[in-house]
DNA sequence: ATAGTAATTGAACAGTGTTCAATATTTATA
DNA sequence: TATAAATATTGAACACTGTTCAATTACTAT
């Protein structure tokens, strides 16, 4: 039995969050047990019990770090340059977050996996974190609205990211058909946010 | 025990594809399990692994029978009309997208949820189901192509149709943080579509 | 040294997909 | 018609899953 001061509370909750990102990079969500993360620290399967509330609020946790590494990547990287079209900007930013979907493959994809039961919501500092990747977006789309149209602005942002991510994840599941002329998804990321912008200056 | 000419091995088939569409639209996918078909239908769970090679085969096929479904509400409804211009032709068949995902909510996630084992890859006939859906897309986008320019035009189809989707997706599994003026995703969608046309356009 | 508290355990429960020897049923043959 | 061959169906068994909780162990305060 493992001894009851070898580890905090806290320690240990490091200690299974750490085991479960390594599980998830290795062997995906499908591998992400809470016997097998038992083993990998040298505890029993119940201690995860007495730290998580279950697995569901596990897995929550997990994707809060996903979004985190993601905001991270997102934050830290050259995709703000005032030297650059915000057109410009913000293909790098869907490169970039393409990038993070590669790297990050299946962390990535649990985010979008992992489903809490029917009805249950994820937590507000969960939503929050989702919102401040938004917020990145509807930065660069400053340039092309009003400050009355902040509503409009932020509908973009939504619209935008969700259809670049939309591209991503139906190529990196393979749900999208192949052209014969193999355009590549960076491209398509691409063509989308020109046109899309084209679009937006046309009106004003 | 089940008397061998009760059914045929197709009505058999028939049988459990029907079970299993009516447990998911139900219980969700969640819900699907080997021994509750064979409860449903009166057979021993075994009885499903003659028929089929695995949950995952059935799975797939079962998504074989929504990518129909979607096919037939998109082919047979007004999204083709020569009296209305193609954005709002195309705004049409965004929406129809939306109301399918909403009607069959759980067969439509499934889609997306239910993923083969790494590497494992879906069957021709599947792929091909969901080729003939992008070209729908790809008929209404002939006006701003011309022929030359055939991989460009399937290209836009396949951004805009995973665009849409994605849209929906974070929409419907919580995923996209609401804005405080509450625009609707119909919105969002009608939004993207008009200036990415507008953006096509205007380049030629 | 003893009593009380808290952490840790692992067996147990009700599930899961899947397999496969045994059985029941039908068909073909003698 | 009686028997042999072939096939459909079964359900127990295996190795898993998340989760619970009484029992055990370890630590702390008295």
């Amino acid at each position: 039995m493992a001894r009851r001061s070898d580890h905090s509370r806290d320690e240990l909750k490091e200690m299974i969050l750490k085991a479960s990102w390594d599980i998830v990079e290795k062997d995906g969500f499908i591998g992400l047990t809470a016997r097998r993360i038992a083993k990998d620290i040298g505890y029993a399967p119940g201690t995860i019990y007495n730290i998580f509330k279950s697995m569901d609020d596990l897995c929550v946790e997990i994707n809060g770090m996903t979004l985190d590494k993601l905001h991270d990547v997102l934050s830290k990287s050259d995709c703000y340059s005032p030297k650059k079209s915000p057109v410009q900007n913000m293909k790098r930013m869907a490169q970039l977050y393409r990038e993070f979907a590669r790297e990050y493959r299946a962390h990535w994809l649990m985010l979008f996996t992992h489903a809490l039961p029917e009805g249950q919501k994820a937590p507000a500092w969960y939503q929050e974190k989702i919102a401040r990747l938004f917020e990145s977006l509807e930065g660069l789309l400053e340039p092309f609205y009003t400050a009355r149209q902040l509503p409009k602005r932020k509908m973009a942002a939504r619209a935008l990211w969700a259809a670049v991510h939309g591209i991503c994840l139906l190529e990196e599941t393979g749900k999208i058909p192949a052209i014969d002329d193999q355009e590549s998804p960076p491209d398509m990321t691409g063509y989308l946010i020109e046109n899309f912008i084209a679009g937006i200056k046309k009106k004003t």
